[in-house]
DNA sequence: AATCAACCATTACCAACGCAACCAAATTCC
DNA sequence: GGAATTTGGTTGCGTTGGTAATGGTTGATT
């Protein structure tokens, strides 16, 4: 058998990331959607707003590297239930700021919060030292390290 | 400011997961659908295939944890484009048999060896001890291991 | 100041997804 | 041995996603 047999799903980067990734937000999934209605898109909105404010929406799609037709539409969905207000720019007219209203707020540090809890259960098979050089490395394939 | 204001999508582990998933898999997106027109459910299907060899598609569901209307549309496109044969089991016949054509093998042959190379340029700014660190943590994420 | 290119955001259109319902074959149960 | 249940796989249909085109605004060129 030669090296080149050797290869294996279990061992292909890209293949292992996905199913981590997947496994990961599946349970996650349940709570924003079972508690908010909420799609993934639409938490990852909420989360961006809340951590940093006030965005406009090319803002959100640079930093998220979300397609911008999925936050135009995750934005519209969380206006209508009123998580979040949007206000035209005075200097720029074609750009909105927005931010979160009152249970914009409470919605994401619910959800932040049990989002910490779930993160520690997903790791506790791990060690503190393990988790930080995981999270490095993943920064790094992501290109999200300077 | 308290701890809680402390935390950041940068740090949240299956966003982080998501991250580096999405972007590790986009340019080695372009290579299957460039060159054989796929989807990514369908080369995933294609190298079960090649990996482990005749499968039926409720083995390929639960190995790869795809829905299994997502393999049954996959594996339709793959036997439309001869890369993959159906044929119905004679002990069971509610299901089918799945293996690779011949030009199934060249062309799962041709996308490991360029996903093999994708990994290593993927991988250079890690050690190879990073790497095998990072794969085994992350399989204990997905819950793949024993 | 009129035109043109660049930019922010939305929309129209079609492809892909996922749930639930379904068909057919096999197994269980009485 | 026949009805009910389970299992392998597909399909219909409403939802979500991405590409490309559009509307509206700004900035640059002249």
């Amino acid at each position: 058998m030669t090296k080149k047999d050797d290869f294996s799903l279990q061992d292909f980067l890209p293949y292992l990331l996905n199913q981590a990734a997947e496994e990961s937000s599946l349970s996650f999934q349940q709570v924003y959607k079972g508690r908010y209605g909420m799609l993934r898109t639409e938490w990852r909105v909420l989360f961006h707003l809340g951590i940093y404010g006030e965005l406009t929406a090319t803002e959100i799609v640079t930093r998220a590297r979300i397609h911008k037709t999925k936050v135009s539409r995750a934005v519209q969905k969380l206006v209508e239930r009123r998580f979040v207000t949007r206000e035209r720019d005075g200097d720029d007219r074609r750009q909105e700021r927005l931010t979160l209203t009152h249970s914009g707020k409470v919605a994401y540090r619910d959800l932040q919060e049990i989002g910490e809890r779930y993160q520690a259960q997903l790791t506790e098979r791990l060690t503190q030292d393990e988790v930080a050089q995981l999270k490095r490395m993943l920064r790094v394939l992501a290109g999200l390290d300077k």
